[in-house]
This record gives C-alpha cells, structure tokens and sequence, in this order.
DNA sequence: TCTCACGGTTGATTTTAATCAAGTGCAAAA
DNA sequence: TTTTGCACTTGATTAAAATCAACCGTGAGA
C-alpha cells in the first residue's frame, strides 16, 4: 500500500463521509495529510489558547476534548475515537478554544490549515465537508446542552454508554464489549454531575441487569432496556 | 436609502464582522438579500425536520431557536437579537435541526442558500464568514453546556441576565434596563430547570438588590455583583 | 512480601431543585 | 365595571444529587 493511499484512507473516517470526493480529489487531499503526530497518554494534540493551525483526523487511540473559560472552569465536551476529526471548533478567531488531550497512546493526522482552504477552493466539495462537519459538531453540542438540561443521572449515563457503543459498532469494532478510556471523573465532567454519582448510577444499571462492569471494562448486557432509559 | 444599500446592511451584524467585506463584494451581497419576510409573533421562520433553503439575518424582533429530537423533547437552544444569523445549524444534512420561532413582531433578511454557495466561489471570504459563524455557534453551545452542567440556578440566570444585557449593549440598545421577549417557560427551559425555580431565583436576585424585575421588565441595579455570581 | 497511592465504591447527611398545590395580579373580553 | 384566563409567584413537601467521609481493591514500588 502506497503512502498516499493511506494517507486518502486517513481523512476519510466521518470527514469524507456522507459525500464522497473523487479518486482525483481524493490524490489531493492525500497530498495534505502526509503529516502524522503521536501522542502518548495525556500529551495534547492542541491547547485551548493556542493559534490554530491545523484540523486532525484520529487514527488510532483516543482523545477528550475539553472547552475551559477565562476562569479556569472545564469542561468535557466530547470523547473521539479514531475517524472522528477534530479541532472544528477554532475557526472564528484562529485561536482554539478547546484542548484536545489523549486518553491513551494515539495517533493522529494532521491536515494543515492554510493548505486545507487553497484546496478548498480547488475542490469546492471540500469546503462543504467542513460545513457539514462543523454543522454535525452544533447539532452534538445541541443534544449536549438538551440531556443536562432535562435528563436524569440514569437517563444521562445510559445515552452516553450507548453513543459510546453505537460509534465503536460503526466503526466496526465490538460496541457490545469495550474498555472506557475515560477515568470516571471525566465521564462526570462531560455528563454535568459528580464523581460518586457516576458510580452509584453505574452500579443502579448493573443491579438493573443492563451492564456489567468491572472497572473500565463494559459490557452491555440489555441495549434495548439502555435504549429505553436514555429516550 | 437605496435598497441595495439598505440590503448591505441588512446583511452586516455579526455577519460580516470581524472581517469586513470589501465594498465590491458587498454589492454582490446586496443582490442576494432582497429577499425579507415579515414574522408575527409565534410564526416559524423554519421549521425542525424541514428542507434547509436559505440561511437568515434578522433585522427586528427577537426569535428563539429550539432544537427537537425524535421522541418530541424540546430545547431552548437560543434567544436571537437583530443582527444576529439563524439558521447555520443545518448544513449537515440541508434538514433544519431547529426551529426558528418569532418572540414578537420580527422581520429577517432572507439569504436563498444556493445562491450563497455560488457566491462563496466568486467570493472565497465568504465561506470563510460562515466557517466562523458556525465555529462561534459551536463555541456558544459549548458554554452553555458548561452552564448547564456546572452551575446553580443563581449563577445560570445571572449569566443569563448578562449575556441578553451584553448582546443589546453591543448592538446600542439600553442593556441596563430592558424587556424580556420570552416568558419565565422558555428561560426555564433554556437554562435547564423549572418554572418555579426561575421564579424563585429572581426573586432572590431582586431581593439581594442587584436586579428589579416587574413581569417582563428587567432593570440592572448591580452589574458588578450579578458578574459576581455568574463567574 | 508488604505498603502505599490511586481510582473507584459505598454510606450518611445536607443541599438543591423538582414537584404538587394554592394563590396573586395584570389584561383582555364581556 | 366585572369576569375570566393566563403568566407568574409563593409555599409545603418530596426527590435527586452534592457533599463529606470512610472504605475497598488493584497495581506499583519498597
């Protein structure tokens, strides 16, 4: 396999989808994303504050994003897994407002900024990839914003376990069975309540024979009961 | 006034700043903004679940946008002023996420999508506004993620309070003393709590002196300590 | 092997906001 | 003017989650 290739396989992931460019289009875009980065745990792939100079495409691992205020408030605002792009969010001022941060050994594509908007406006399609990515990225923040504001501790932990799930099976590894990358005071952060309420909440679904859960290791034991809960 | 003249400010607000278009452009911006519509209050200027067809800036009035999901929960996701743009958040899909509903007596410069699409080809800084539109939508939403997840009731309203007094601010109005377009439901829902609670809460933000509040009429009397909470 | 640290759990109590239930006061219609 | 409806407020009670505190189990290092 070429090293372009790969690299075309890279971006593509969320990003190229539901659109997909041509094989010409595709070489291009495989031009840009020779770039790799790897990152050991806890190592950031970009800085809240930072001038933005680039957007990513997840290969392997896992990273949190976390969105933090002048005074020093933070908060998780999404898991990413490998496919999803990141680093959407910087494109008002150039300046990141978020932190991406691995929650283990990661690797991730680096698509150069200034090289992506020439491109654009050679591949018309591709300024429209990012629309719809930043578009999607609103609608998530928007479900977001809905679950803390009305959900239940349950209800809230059940859709995030599910969501996890439902994006390790699209990607094509087992969504039934996998280990949470993310220590419990993460998941507490992202979902808006406290640490121990995380833990008592898990224990409820395990005594509700939904999961099993040892740890970081998770097993879904009754989706369909999760789904109910988290609707 | 000309009308094109008039339709390039229609379409200045947040728009185009932070970076100004050059006056060429602007009049190709004019050609595209003819097109206005009246609102009553409760009209729709889009509907959640509709086919995305233009994007919209408002010039008078307020509106709030609510994002919807499948099973018929509803959330608050806005409050829109003039010059505000609605309607970013649906180019995922070209399906409206949202929907886009008119407090009072509005009116919106309507930008027709696919005219806008070919002229952010003619006009590469075009695409570029609504990239940093969206980014800013995104930055927004993450905020009121934090909000949601991390604040007491207080600290949500006062934030609330400032964030409506700094937007009419911004675009000249009195921001110290104002009406409030929505009702006590629609904040409730916004912020995540219930109607009692904001009830309740303005009551002690009245009796702790830093507002007064007659039905909908809000006057600032402590800016200083209502900052106070809200960090 | 022991022990220490850390992440996670569990328990008791307090705080906060939701819920249930009356009321109040303005505004529009009769 | 009176009546009715509606938006909002206030009170009493309950439910949920935060907080404070102790404890457990694993894994790393002594």
């Amino acid at each position: 396999m070429t090293s372009k290739s790969n690299c075309s396989t890279c971006v593509m992931g969320r990003f190229c989808l539901p659109h997909a460019l041509t094989n010409e289009e595709l070489d291009r875009v495989g031009e840009l994303v020779k770039n790799r980065t790897k990152l050991k745990k806890n190592d950031r792939l970009y800085q809240h504050g930072e001038k933005m100079s680039a957007i990513y495409n997840i290969r392997f691992g896992s990273l949190k994003s976390e969105y933090s205020t002048e005074d020093g408030q933070r908060q998780v605002v999404g898991f990413h897994l490998p496919g999803d792009m990141v680093g959407l969010d910087s494109l008002d001022n150039n300046i990141h407002q978020t932190t991406a941060i691995a929650m283990e050994d990661s690797e991730a594509c680096i698509i150069k900024f200034d090289e992506f908007e020439s491109l654009s406006h050679q591949i018309p399609s591709m300024a429209k990839h990012l629309q719809r990515n930043l578009s999607r990225e609103i609608g998530k923040a928007y479900h977001h914003v809905l679950s803390l504001g009305h959900d239940k501790a349950q209800e809230k932990l059940a859709y995030f376990i599910l969501d996890l799930s439902d994006r390790k099976s699209f990607r094509g590894s087992n969504g039934l069975e996998f280990e949470l990358k993310m220590g419990r005071d993460e998941i507490a952060n992202f979902l808006g309540m406290e640490i121990e309420t995380v833990s008592r909440t898990l224990t409820k679904l395990i005594k509700a024979e939904l999961i099993e859960v040892s740890y970081r290791h998770l097993k879904i034991i009754n989706m369909t009961g999760l789904r109910t809960l988290s609707s």
